[in-house]
Parts: structure tokens; C-alpha cells; sequence
DNA sequence: CGGCATCTATCGAACTTTTGGATAGATAGT
DNA sequence: ACTATCTATCCAAAAGTTCGATAGATGCCG
């Protein structure tokens, strides 16, 4: 078996066919059929379906996808490796999120992350927010480290797969100034009834979802997950009114202060906040939880210990430990000699 | 980087010498010369000092090494899917454990494994008995499954390892039926003082470690842990007499018959009983726990899957699950395309 | 139904890499 | 200083890989 072998044999399963996936390699079609065809012969079985219209995995392909990514994670951890000790750090780490983190969260982040070790490739996968999905590539070897979503009440993880809670994040109503005297009146009672939204971080005014919806919704198409909020919305209403998408915060700010609506943006994205407008805990708060999700084995990649050790920074707050950059598996001097002389074979 | 040099480069590790190493591999010492030199030339780095003692890792040799033995590891994997696509099963599997173990337990246990599945190569490595030597030896990708020995009060595991309990060994104390007389005078008190010795398996007499150095001890050179008795029994007195160490249960047994001293062994290994002695409960019992140890990317290995279940069958009492052979990662039909066309790139 | 477009497989020659024997260099022990 | 035991280098032969050309297979569409 060839490394160059699974390097092709993943490039075909991306690109779903040999003509590009060789193209995409910079080699000749019929190279990377005679490649993938030795691999085939070697392990006895047929990898890809092919017909008109290209090659897709067969269910043993399908099968030794995730060992092959594998491999190639650990090719690249010993790149890794190798410019560690040469004081600098080569190599690739791929993150995949889903879209409102990779907008928002990740770039500062990443950015800053790159600018310390420029000579490490940062590949952002964006993917839909589910834990599940961002899971399974994980599990597929399609990224090293996975930032999702997920709600405050599904916290567990039943596998073995490594999870820390980086942030938690509640959503506030943007209502403009005009409305203050009309919330004025109400906050005192909705704080008493719900007294758990009593935080250092509280806003001068509380709502209701109930009564939020006497107002036209501004969605955030960057970081809110639509579908949540709206979900909640038509849980305290029946009809919720035609939803109105906005990429920008400020933009959305500028809307609500206009009187168009109310925005529901992650509280964070709320500062600075606009003249024109107030800040509204929302009382029942919708809250979800930003959290990275990593295999145990991808700890063993230092690039992947370096950016957990950025986010820990970024994130103080998070339940991150703090890795050491260097092997964090202890090589004593046990000599492999040894071990091996005591070997022996049942057959 | 190629497979062939990462086969050389572990080739080497454990034999200490690029010599040996060719001569292993079936290849001229130019050729491995030049093969880790093509390694060594393309990471950047230095992997082995040489000299003219052999070859010996440097710290990055050291680094890279279980990065090296993972995709080894994972090839392996591969080969096994790939087999059981046929509807066999090739490829190895290695199994560390210590003395004991690899003695008494598993020989059964894998032979039987062995005619299930013929094709299969195992490799049982001895170790020393203690956990850590084990888990670092999962660590370092010298084996896939390890099965160590735990006093009860360690069970716990700090890191990710996975670890499931096997079995919970007792030992008894074997001796001729002439004692017995004088043990039952005692048997009711001990009892009494030690109540949570009354189990389904209880022998008709108990002994105190305090009575049992009366006796001269006939340790068993194959199951025991000799310095855990010893230890234990220089507890209940001062000195030990001197020991003499038997290689099979019967014949330590026909001694004990003989008056010549005390057995102690573990409960499994004295049935069935010799008819000249009586099996002695020891109070306050000195209990080892048999578990077994992998890494989580270990159960990706069908075979390793295999093997616990057949450990699930012998041992149906341990903690341990049971796998399915077939990927435990479900594939989705969620096409690769989908991901990738959405993958971009902070540069 | 047949031509067309779009795949992958195969062939043979050019090219690249890998291999092994011979030899040189390095080093520690005697 | 000699010897034994390592690894590195050189070079020619062998092996493996690559490419363009071409053939074969298959679904699409008029």
C-alpha cells in the first residue's frame, strides 16, 4: 500500500469522478486509473463504482474512508512534528463549523491564530450546525477539530469523542428608544416572575417571547440560527410575521431603530450598541452552546493542541484545559529492544 | 512521505541498527540507508543518531514515533476491511500483557479466537504487569489491545483510555484436609468478623492472613503476582519462609497435599480441586482486577472489535460491551462533494 | 435507434525511482 | 595501529510510474 495511493483514493471520493479528481492531483487520467486500480488489486476488492457518471464509493470504499483520512491526518501530525523541531510549524489543520461561527467567531480568531504560526494552512470547512453532522466529520476524518451547536439541555456526548464548552451564548431583543417607557412599565413584573435572568450582564429592559412578537423580526442571517429563534417565536405566537434578513449587525440595529422591527441577535453581537436603540433581555432566554468537538487521537496533532490553547485564550471562561504544545504522551527510554525480544507469535 | 519508510523507520526503532533492520526486511542496508535518508531529507530533521553502536532515535525520531505507528495501525485497519468485504479476516493484531495474562488467561481465549478466524495474525507481546508499562505501550502504537492488572482501589483512569473490567480475581489459600479440623473451630469467628467475604462462591473454611504464616507458601510461578502475595503476607508477619515456586496448579496442590506447605492461588486456577486439600477462603482478600486497555481509535480496528467480543463471551460478568464488526461509524450518504464545495481557505 | 458526449481502462514508450553490490568513511575496542 | 562493526555514497541494472493515444462502456437525446 501507497500513500499516494489514499492521497488519490480521497481526491476521487471528494470530487466524485477520476478525470477531475486527477486533474485536481495535476496527473494524467490514466495514471490515477492504473493508481487506484493497483490499490484495488492489492486489497482484493473494488473501491468505486464506476459509469458515466464518474466513480462513487462502494460500501467497502466507504468503509476504509475514515482509516485512509486517518492515515493522513497522522502523515501530516509527523510534519507537523518534524518543523516543531525545527521551531516553526508546517502543515494543515482543517476545522469545520457551521456558518453563523465560521462568520462571526472563528476568522478573528483564526486570523490571529495564523499570524502566529503563518507557515500552518487554516482550512475552514463550514458546514449545517448540527452536532451530529459536524460529528460524523469528525468521525469520517474529514476535519480535525469541529466547532457546533448545541442546545443547553443535550450537553452529553455518549461516545468517546472530546467536547468542551467554549461559550454560551444568550440572544437579546433590539427594540428602538421609542419603546422604552412601554417596557419601562413592564421589566419590574417579568424580572420578578423569572429571576433566574438576574446576571452581572443585564440589559435595563426585559420582554417576553410573547410580547416580542407584536413587533415585525428582523433575522441576522450571520450567527443566529434561524430556525431556532423562529421555532420559539411561533411557539408563543401562531402566525410569526414575514422575517426579514439582514446580514449586518449594525445594519439590523439601524433597522430596529427606524422602527421596522425588533432584531434577535447573540447578546455579543449587540456592542457596540446603536444610538437609535435599546438592549432587551428576553425573558425564558433562548440560550445554545458553542462548544469544540475533537476525536481523542486528534490531540495528538500539535497543530490541533495550539489552537485549542488559542481558543482557551480567547476564551478564558471555557472549560478548556490547557495542552502542552510538545508530545503530550511521555516517551521514556524504554528501549523498543526489549519489548520486542519478548515478542512471540501464536499461529 | 511513503509507507515503505515509515515500515523502515519502525524496521529500525526496534532493532536498533539499519543493518539488522535490512537484514529483517529482506532489503541491502544501501537501500534502507537511503530510504531513511529520503525520510529524513524530506521532514527536515535528523531521526536517528548513528554510530557504531547502530542507530538510536533522536528526540524528533522519538516525536514521530507513535504518529508512525498509528498509520501503520491504521494500514493494518484497512487490510481488515478490506478482508471482511471477502467475508474473512486478514491482517495482525497485537495483544500486550504481562506474565500472568499471557500465561493463563488469553492462550485459551486466543487460540479460540485463532480457529475462528485463521487468517488472522495475533501477536501476544509480555510485558511487565503494571498498568502504566501497558498503557504506554498503547501509547507508543506498540500493540492494539492491552490487558493489564489493577489493584481495586486504581480502577480509574485519568485520560481517555478506554478500559473495561475483565474480571475480579481472589486468591485462596490451598491446604491439606488435615488442617481442616482445626480450621473449622476458627472458620465461624473469621466469618463473623469479616462479613463481606459471605459470597455465592464461599468455601467451606476461611483462614486469616496471620494464621497462614504458619505455613510454608508454595507460590505459583504462573498466575500469581509473587510480590503482591509476599508483600502482603511480610504484613501479617515479620518474616516469610522461604518460598518455593511451582509452575503448575496440580502439582502445587499434590505439595500442599503432601503437608509441605501452603498454595495460594487464584480461585479459578484451583478447580477442579485435588482431592487430598480444601480450599481456604483468605480474609480480608487480597483481589487483583484483570482489565483490559485501548485506545479509543483502537476499536476502528475490526479485529480489535472481534477480540473484545470474544472477551465478552469468555468473561460475560465484565464490564465490557458488545461491538459490531461492521463499521461502528454509520456512513451517511451525505456526499463528499457537498462538504467540499463549501470548504475555503484563509490564507 | 444511432450518434454524441463523457466517463474509465489499457497499451506501450519515455521517464523516474528504487535497488543492491562494491567501496569508502567513521568510530570504538583491543 | 589494527580490527571489527557500523552507515553513507556511487553507479549501473531493475523496477515502477507516468503520459498521450486509443479503445471500450454507458447514458442522453434527437
Amino acid at each position: 500500500m501507497k500513500l499516494q495511493q489514499l492521497r488519490a483514493f480521497v481526491k476521487v471520493l471528494e470530487s466524485g469522478s477520476f478525470s477531475e479528481a486527477a486533474l485536481e492531483l495535476g496527473i494524467s487520467q490514466s495514471t490515477l486509473s492504473y493508481t487506484i486500480g493497483e490499490l484495488e488489486r492489492e486489497l482484493g476488492i473494488k473501491l468505486f463504482e464506476r459509469g458515466r457518471f464518474g466513480a462513487v464509493a462502494t460500501d467497502a470504499g466507504r468503509a476504509i474512508e475514515s482509516h485512509v483520512r486517518t492515515m493522513l491526518r497522522f502523515e501530516n501530525a509527523i510534519f507537523q512534528e518534524a518543523s516543531l523541531a525545527k521551531a516553526s510549524i508546517e502543515g494543515y489543520l482543517r476545522v469545520a463549523t457551521f456558518r453563523s461561527v465560521a462568520s462571526q467567531i472563528l476568522p478573528s480568531i483564526m486570523a490571529a491564530f495564523k499570524r502566529q504560526f503563518p507557515d500552518l494552512v487554516l482550512e475552514l470547512i463550514e458546514m449545517e450546525c448540527g452536532r451530529d453532522a459536524l460529528k460524523q466529520a469528525l468521525d469520517r476524518g474529514h476535519c480535525d477539530v469541529a466547532v457546533s451547536q448545541v442546545s443547553e439541555d443535550e450537553l452529553d456526548i455518549e461516545d468517546n469523542t472530546l467536547h468542551w464548552e467554549l461559550m454560551r451564548e444568550s440572544y437579546v431583543a433590539i427594540l428602538p428608544k421609542s419603546q422604552a417607557a412601554k417596557l419601562e412599565a413592564t421589566t419590574a413584573a417579568l424580572r420578578a416572575a423569572y429571576p433566574e435572568q438576574a446576571r452581572a450582564e443585564q440589559a435595563d429592559y426585559a420582554i417576553s417571547w410573547r410580547q416580542l412578537t407584536d413587533y415585525a423580526p428582523i433575522m441576522h442571517g450571520g450567527h443566529n440560527c434561524g430556525e431556532l429563534i423562529q421555532a420559539r417565536l411561533e411557539r408563543a405566537l401562531v402566525t410569526v410575521p414575514a422575517i426579514q434578513l439582514v446580514r449586518d449587525d449594525f445594519t439590523s440595529m439601524e433597522l430596529s431603530a427606524q422602527g421596522l422591527g425588533v432584531s434577535v441577535m447573540p447578546r455579543l453581537a449587540s456592542y457596540p450598541l446603536h444610538d437609535g436603540v435599546i438592549r432587551v433581555d428576553i425573558v425564558e432566554p433562548l440560550r445554545r452552546v458553542i462548544e469544540v468537538l475533537l476525536l481523542p487521537s486528534s490531540l495528538k496533532i500539535p497543530a490541533a493542541r495550539l489552537l485549542l490553547n488559542a481558543l482557551k485564550q480567547r476564551f478564558p471562561e471555557s472549560s478548556l484545559p490547557t495542552f502542552n504544545v510538545r508530545q503530550p504522551v511521555k516517551v521514556e527510554p524504554l528501549t523498543n529492544n526489549e519489548a520486542v525480544s519478548y515478542r512471540r507469535f501464536i499461529n
